[in-house]
DNA sequence: TTTATTTCGGATAAATTTATCCTATTTATA
DNA sequence: TATAAATAGGATAAATTTATCCGAAATAAA
């Protein structure tokens, strides 16, 4: 359904946001170990994430990854998955037609709609806050 | 959503059905041209569909790839993405946890149930006759 | 200003997926 | 039986995704 770099960039920003609920900083090393995903290649997804204004860096000494706590509510999972993996899973067609719409439909574009848009209906309404608020009560958790 | 083999392998499908129901043979080629897919990497597919029983071949000349008729509408999208990509789109959890249930759930479990379930659903639901005759009646297409 | 800490970013490698090529095997028909 | 036609399958290559490594740049604090 996702990449791996986008399921590490989701995961990573939820951790992000329940730090950021206590005021402070991570930094890739803790964000791998909590999310079980490889260092480096994690970092790099940060560095995207950063681009698209969705986490905050702050370089140097005491620095790290955060997000604004007045922000966590605002960020919705389709902007993480936009950011990472493009928007192919809303817009792209289920059997990769290069044109694929209403009057030039693929076999089974009707029936992809509705699950397509459920989808997106799901990713565009959640947002951090919540998923970081079932994390801190242990509703969910984020490895294993 | 799905990997290009499996796009391949549902397409392939769908036209060798249509086929089928002229009682007629198709080779890799003809099908690689009618989906618009590459030649060699399509004759893998069909292979792995062979194996999996969904689709028969007959070697030699004026052999090919066909459908029994009267089987063409037990044949399930379900069983054709299964043979392809496995069962990861519906048992995998969304984010990659290895162990992903109500009792251990990652951050997005129950919001992608919906979309999980409706998708299985409509896979094994959605067999090869509807998706052919749609075909030959021209209201979907296979490329462009 | 120096030092320690931390993100940034380029280069590269490993793994997986996608794709190609060529030979072997099978089979219908002349 | 010989021949042509067709799938089967192994070896390999190209492209993409995933992953690692390391030096540069930035920053807070001593």
């Amino acid at each position: 359904m996702f990449s791996k770099a986008c399921e590490y960039g989701i995961k990573a920003a939820i951790f992000i946001a329940t730090k950021s609920y206590e005021g402070k900083r991570v930094s890739p090393k803790e964000i791998s170990a909590e999310i079980d995903s490889p260092q480096a290649f994690t970092a790099k997804i940060l560095q995207a994430l950063v681009k698209h204004n969705i986490i905050n860096s702050v370089k140097g000494a005491y620095g790290g990854f955060e997000i604004d706590k007045t922000n966590i509510g605002n960020v919705k999972l389709s902007q993480i998955v936009n950011a990472i993996d493009g928007d192919s899973i809303y817009s792209g067609c289920g059997l990769g037609l290069e044109k694929c719409d209403e009057n030039h439909p693929c076999p089974v574009h009707d029936k992809f709609k509705g699950v397509r848009d459920e989808l997106k209906h799901m990713l565009e309404e959640t947002n951090l806050e919540e998923l970081a608020l079932n994390i801190k009560s242990g509703a969910s958790f984020l490895k294993l």
